[in-house]
Parts: structure tokens; C-alpha cells; sequence
DNA sequence: CAGTGAGCGAGCTTCCGCTTGACTT
């Protein structure tokens, strides 16, 4: 057994480390976190000064159970991250393993090389209490507000349901994004482009100002047909453009998903297999700082690869509010290896990494712009004609810069130009886009929300509870004006264009809305946008020893619990947004619609008083119509719903045919058998396109069935082929042909049913 | 595959941040 036991968070990192120790030195993981608050209870005395009670995760038994074995008779040093989290992680190590953490050696370092791992070694310090003390006050801080708020929404709106410091925030940027986008009014106004003829090659030029209207732009097109033009001004400036930072976490998710098409999630599944193969350094980070040796290495391949002139090593500074520089920024581990990966997805990856480090080292691109303004006679109006050519390509050459050069003709300061077309195109303002998964992450980041190992987590979450969709958007046609200037007249044209069409957007559920709406009205401080920024002030404070962690939730828990229990006598109406529409004129009840325990409902009638009246009239319920929305449905749409559940008529065999809408949508109930409807609107099917739907499904079912054996029957479900007795489900394993299952199989199989998961 | 909205009511749900597999779909 060597006398060292050095233990860091990833065991990639404890594989490369291992190396560079020598045999004196043992290097295990720990795997991120290992002890935690307890997952069933809140786990924080509140009365007692806010002690946690910390407990060994469930799922690093083992791990804690192999460290405690090899740590017996070792040296312990703790090489967790250099941040708050890792500094935590130390610490609780130290508990676990029953070690003294202000005796423990604690080392750092900021990258894996044999020299700074040496020097981390021979400079060991203990653990850091006051930034163990900032990590435990986030966790606390976490915990009450997850932990109280959540409770009050299954309450208030629907079971189940979460709220927390940073998924909430998330759900309000896209209810928010959407509403403006809802109340976003276009205007519109006009873009004038002409073609000159400058000796004998085509000028492109536009109008400077835009025309607010049609008229506007019919009378300017007119007196231009009768202006003169001559070149005014020719400027020429040289520009320059610079190579983005390395990629963080998150500018690596964007470009990944702009380039690429990855979702998120995607994104870091694949970095972690090029990270494990040691392709790439950590990709959870929000550093854009290179090691010494990675600037080195950079340099060397371009001076080689490219030139010298293509060189220029650069450190860029991080942007991010809330970076803890643990890492480096993710960059090949090798410069001179442009590919690496085992399939096409991490070789793509791959590439992008390795040329945004590459290019993040090289020289900026330099162009060559040309502005000519052209002036017309009688008026004051300018054009503007622009042209770019590239003169210096630099990092271009690796990454990016893939526009071709607009050159203009040679032309000169007063020279006439002659009209040769002219034309007039509606255009209009757009509102805000939508977020993606990519932009949502990168709007979280500047708001300094969550941390890189947890922007994917959370996109993940807030779909999960049903708050956010990922939906392609088809958009909705417009009609979009032109005027043409053609032989000394104006022609109106007009097409069509799609407006607001959008692709892998998230959208926000009606949940969110409601959610949101309770949320912002009962606990604005909380989900407010600096909320999190404020809180990170003080944990620093707490680290710098200015503020100690016990004051700090304190101050918190005073101002938050009592807007938990003020939020107790908020009604369900109120939550559920309940909204009288007005009178059924069949019944003269109320019709009400409100966010349900199922979704939005509408509702006719009111519910009885007297809970324990069974004589009472019930109300009826009925779902919303497609289209509608919780603020926007109307009576007159709401009424024919409560024509649901609607009977259609008789089978053949003279069995009751009824409709309804479902969980699932629409669907056709004949005897105990269920059909979805995907064609027919339940308000409006006929008996005898029931009839025919019926029959379709039977026929449907006939081939799905693949053997009955009275209690138990084998079919073809839409997941593979699965045994059933009408209750429990259970999958046939791939090897076996399904044909081949006996009865004594499928009642072996559903002897032991895979547990269930919740969903 | 599943097809509610009350009812009787027990038992459950939930946070953020650090790390990988084991496991479905």
C-alpha cells in the first residue's frame, strides 16, 4: 500500500495525476460530492442555527467505503477543484474519512503537468473553513427555498410541482420572453435598394433613411425617376476582427448548437467521452484562461502550421460573474492533433474546440471597408453603398470568416450615375427572439445563475415538470409590399411570407404561466433576477471572513419564511387563476375556467357547498378548446365543450359509441375499448365515421396480437413485443423470438415485473 | 400503455451543485 492516498473529484483527472506521482502515492476520486443534505427531509434545524444534517449519498456508499479503506494507513491530501464547491467537497471527505480538516493537507493546481503537480505537492496548506462555511450557507439557502417553496405550489397549484432559486428564474425568462413576444406590435416601414450603372458595371446602393409607408415610398420612388446621382463621398477604413475567448462551458453549448445542431444536453455527453479519451480538458468550467504550456503548444503548431505572422498568444479574460477559475478553458490537450474521436459526433465536436483554442491564439483578420454615399439632385436624401475586401485573413483561416469579399466598382468623387432600377420593400420590426436551450444557457450565465456542471441539469428539469416545451414553431403567413420602379411608373406588388416561424424553441406551458404568475406575485424577491447575484455578494463576504454563514441565512430566512406563511392564505381560486366567463343560457349556471389539478378546465356549474351533500349537483368539467388559453377563452367557446362526454350512436352490434377528450387528446369509447381520434373532431364525428374508425383499429389490433392464451397474451406494442395480463406489462427480452413464447414464458415473465418508474 | 377533474385518505412529491456510470427508450 503506498504511504499517500491523494483523492480528487473525477477519476479521469485521478488516471492522469497517478502518473505524474510515482508509486510513494495511491490518486482515487471521490466523484464529485459525497456527503449531502438528506434527500426525504429538509435537513436544516432552522431553530438551532440553521445545523444541516449531512449524510453519505446514496449512491457513494461505495466510494466512501473504498477511500475509508485506503485511507487507514496513508497520508490523506486533498486535491479537490480550487472553488467553493471543491473546498466543500475536501472538507466533507475530512468528515467522512474522520481525519482533522484543519490538519489535512490541501493542495491545488490549475493544470495536470508534472511541474505544477510537483510544486501542489510540495506546498500543501489545510482546508479553507471560511470557504466551507460560504459553500454550506449556498446549500442551506438552496434547501429552504427549494424545500418551502415547492410544498406551497402542490398546495396552492398541483403536486408534484418544484420552485427553486435557479429553474425558476429560468421558467420566468421564457414566460416572460413569450408574453412580449404575444404583445409585440409589428410596425413597418420601407427599404429602398437601387442598382447604378458605374461605367458600365452594377452599383449596388441603399437608402439611408427608411420610408414610413407606401405612399411615402410611391412618391419617393417617383421623384427619384426624375433626380440625377452622383458619387458625394468615397471613405475607405480599415477594420479588424479578433478571435472569440476559448470555449467555456457555455459559449461552448451555443456554438455547438449554432454550428453543429446539438442540443445542450448533447453537447456534454459528447465532451465527457472526448474529455475520458483525454482529448480535451474539463468541459465544466467558466474560465477562458490557458495553461502556460497550452499557449506554448498553441504557438508552436501555428508559428509551424501557418507562420509566424498568424501568431499572436493571447490570455483572455473571463467574462462570467460568478467564474471560480478551477479549470482552464476547454482546449485540446494536444494542438497538433486537428482530429480526435471515435465517431462522427466527437469529431465534430472535437474540431469546433480545436479551432476556437487554435484561432484564440492566432492574429485578428484585417478588411479593407469602402463606403461610397451618393447624393441625388432636388434632395437631400443619401445612398449608401458598401463594400468589404478581405486583406489579412489571421484566424480566419481556422475558424469562422466564411464571407466572400463585396468589391466595389471603381468609381470616383463626382462622378454621374445613371438610375438603372430602383425598389421599394416593406419591412418590419421583429420582437425579441425565443430562447433556445443554447441561448437560455447564456442568458443564465450573464445573470450569473447556476454553474456550468448544472446548465444542462436544468434545462432537463424544467421540461421534466412540465413547465417548458421544445417545440418547432410553423409561423403564419403576411402579406409583404413592394414597389418597383419600371419605366418612369410604379408597380404595387405584394407576396407572402411566413412570419414568426421558429425552430427547437422553448415555450412556455401554461403551468409556467400560472406557476410563474403565483411566484412573482407571492415571492418576488426570490425569483427576482439579482437575487442570486446578491446572494453571491454575501457568500463572498462569508469567504472573506466579513460576514459569518449563520448571519447571512439569518437575515434570509427572516425576510423569506414569512412570505411562505402570508402565501397559506392565498385561495386555490386565486392560484388556479379561476375566471367566471359568465352564464350557460341552456342551464343558467356559471361557467368558470381555471388551471385544474389535470391542466386548464373549464367548469358549469358550481361545486357544492356542503362537501359531505351527496345530493348536490355536481359541476361538469370539461377541457378547453384547441387554440385557447387559460386569459383567453371566451363563453361562446367554452359552452359547446360541455357537449362532451357525447354519445355518437350504436355499433353494428348495437353497442354505444361515445366521444371525449382525454389526457391524451381526443379519443372514441366503445364497450370498455378506447380508440385515439387523430382525424375527427369529437364535437362533430358522425356514427358512421365512428363506425369506420372502429373497424380500422380492430383490424390494427388483429395484427398486433401475437398469441392469446386466454389470461395472458403476447402483442406487439409500439416499444417491441411485451407480455400482458391486462394489468402489468413486461418487455420480451431482444434474443428471444416473440412467436416462440409459450404460456408458461409469459407467465415466467410476469412473474417478475420491472419496477416501475415514475414519470 | 394510459383515458382524470368530487369521493376516503395515506403517502408521496421538492432544491442546487459536484461527479460518473447503469439503465431505458
Amino acid at each position: 500500500m503506498p504511504k499517500n492516498l491523494v483523492i480528487v473529484e473525477s477519476p479521469a483527472k485521478a488516471k492522469t495525476i497517478a502518473r505524474y506521482l510515482g508509486k510513494d502515492f495511491a490518486v482515487m476520486s471521490s466523484f464529485g460530492h459525497i456527503r449531502d443534505l438528506p434527500k426525504k427531509d429538509i435537513g436544516v434545524d432552522v431553530s438551532n442555527g440553521f445545523k444541516p444534517t449531512y449524510q453519505i449519498s446514496q449512491d457513494k456508499e461505495k466510494v466512501a467505503a473504498e477511500l475509508r479503506k485506503a485511507s487507514k494507513s496513508a497520508t490523506v491530501w486533498l486535491a479537490s477543484d480550487e472553488d467553493r464547491e471543491g473546498e466543500a467537497i475536501a472538507w466533507h471527505v475530512c468528515a467522512v474519512l474522520d481525519i482533522d480538516p484543519e490538519k489535512t493537507k490541501r493542495i491545488v493546481f490549475h493544470e495536470i503537468t508534472e511541474p505544477a503537480i510537483t510544486a501542489a505537492v510540495a506546498n500543501p496548506r489545510t482546508i479553507d473553513l471560511k470557504l466551507v462555511h460560504a459553500q454550506q450557507a449556498r446549500r442551506i439557502l438552496d434547501r429552504l427555498v427549494g424545500y418551502e417553496l415547492s410544498p406551497v405550489l402542490w398546495k396552492k397549484v398541483r403536486t408534484g410541482l418544484s420552485a427553486g432559486r435557479v429553474q425558476s428564474v429560468a421558467v420566468r425568462l421564457i414566460v416572460e420572453r413569450e408574453r412580449e413576444i404575444k404583445d409585440f406590435k409589428h410596425a413597418s416601414s420601407f427599404k429602398v435598394s437601387a442598382v447604378f450603372n458605374a461605367g458600365g458595371h452594377n452599383l449596388e446602393a441603399e437608402l439611408e433613411k427608411k420610408l414610413r409607408n407606401t405612399k411615402n415610398a410611391r412618391e419617393f420612388l417617383l421623384s427619384a425617376n426624375k433626380a440625377t446621382f452622383q458619387v458625394d463621398d468615397i471613405v475607405q477604413k480599415p477594420g479588424s476582427r479578433s478571435p472569440g475567448a476559448p470555449f467555456t462551458t457555455s459559449t461552448l453549448q451555443q456554438e455547438a448548437s449554432r454550428r453543429l445542431g446539438y442540443s445542450v444536453r448533447q453537447t456534454m455527453t459528447v465532451a465527457q467521452k472526448l474529455y475520458e479519451h483525454g482529448h480535451i480538458t474539463y468541459m465544466r468550467t467558466d474560465s477562458t484562461n490557458l495553461s502556460q504550456l497550452a499557449v506554448n503548444a498553441a504557438k508552436e503548431y501555428v508559428v509551424a502550421t501557418y507562420g509566424e505572422k498568424y501568431s499572436r498568444p493571447t490570455q483572455y479574460k473571463t467574462k462570467s460573474k460568478s467564474a471560480q477559475q478551477a479549470h482552464e478553458a476547454i482546449r485540446p490537450t494536444h494542438f497538433n492533433k486537428p482530429s480526435a474521436g471515435t465517431d462522427s459526433g466527437q469529431k465534430k465536436l472535437y474540431e469546433l474546440i480545436w479551432r476556437r483554442a487554435l484561432a484564440s491564439q492566432m492574429t485578428p483578420a484585417s478588411v479593407q471597408r469602402t463606403e461610397a454615399t451618393i447624393a441625388m439632385s432636388d434632395r437631400t436624401d443619401k445612398f449608401i453603398a458598401t463594400g468589404e475586401i478581405l486583406v489579412f485573413d489571421g484566424y480566419f483561416k481556422v475558424y469562422g470568416g466564411g464571407k466572400d469579399d463585396k468589391i466595389l466598382p471603381s468609381i470616383e468623387k463626382g462622378q454621374q450615375l445613371p438610375l438603372k432600377s430602383m425598389e421599394a420593400l416593406e419591412t418590419f420590426t421583429r420582437p425579441a427572439s425565443r430562447y433556445s436551450e443554447a441561448s437560455l444557457v447564456k442568458k443564465l450565465e450573464e445573470l450569473g445563475i447556476g454553474r456550468p456542471s448544472t446548465y444542462a441539469p436544468t434545462i432537463g428539469t424544467i421540461q421534466d415538470r412540465g413547465y417548458i416545451e421544445k417545440k418547432d414553431l410553423d409561423g403564419e403567413p403576411r402579406k409583404v409590399n413592394q414597389l418597383v420602379l419600371k419605366n418612369g411608373k410604379v408597380d404595387e406588388l405584394s407576396q407572402m411570407s411566413t412570419v414568426g416561424a421558429d425552430k427547437s424553441k422553448l415555450l412556455p406551458t401554461q403551468l409556467a404561466e400560472v406557476v410563474t404568475d403565483f411566484l412573482v406575485k407571492n415571492f418576488a424577491s426570490v425569483i427576482d433576477y439579482d437575487f442570486t447575484a446578491n446572494a453571491e455578494g454575501e457568500l463572498d463576504d462569508i469567504a472573506d471572513g466579513k460576514l459569518t454563514w449563520k448571519e447571512m441565512l439569518d437575515k434570509f430566512y427572516k425576510h423569506f419564511h414569512p412570505l411562505i406563511k402570508k402565501s397559506e392564505n392565498v385561495s386555490r381560486a386565486e392560484a388556479s387563476q379561476e375566471r367566471k366567463l359568465g352564464k350557460d343560457p341552456k342551464s343558467g349556471k356559471n361557467v368558470f375556467v381555471r388551471y385544474g389539478r389535470y391542466g386548464p378546465v373549464l367548469q358549469l356549474g358550481e361545486a357544492p357547498k356542503d362537501k359531505k351533500d351527496k345530493e348536490a349537483p355536481k359541476p361538469h368539467f370539461a377541457p378547453l378548446p384547441e387554440g385557447t388559453t387559460l386569459d383567453d377563452v371566451t363563453l361562446m367557446q367554452a359552452i359547446p365543450m360541455f357537449a362532451l362526454p357525447r354519445i355518437v350512436g350504436n355499433t353494428l352490434k348495437d353497442e354505444e359509441i361515445t366521444t371525449n377528450i382525454g389526457r391524451f387528446g381526443p379519443y372514441l369509447k366503445v364497450g370498455s375499448a378506447f380508440i385515439s381520434l387523430k382525424e375527427h373532431d369529437p364535437l362533430k364525428i358522425s356514427e358512421a365515421e365512428a363506425r369506420k374508425v372502429i373497424i380500422s383499429k380492430q383490424k390494427a389490433d388483429s395484427k398486433k396480437l401475437l398469441a392469446d392464451y386466454g389470461e395472458v397474451q403476447v402483442l406487439n406494442g409500439p416499444y417491441g413485443p411485451y407480455v400482458t395480463d391486462g394489468k402489468i406489462n413486461v418487455k420480451i427480452p431482444k434474443a428471444t423470438d416473440p412467436k416462440k413464447i409459450t404460456e408458461k414464458d409469459a407467465l415466467k415473465l410476469l412473474a417478475n415485473p420491472p419496477r416501475k418508474k415514475r414519470r
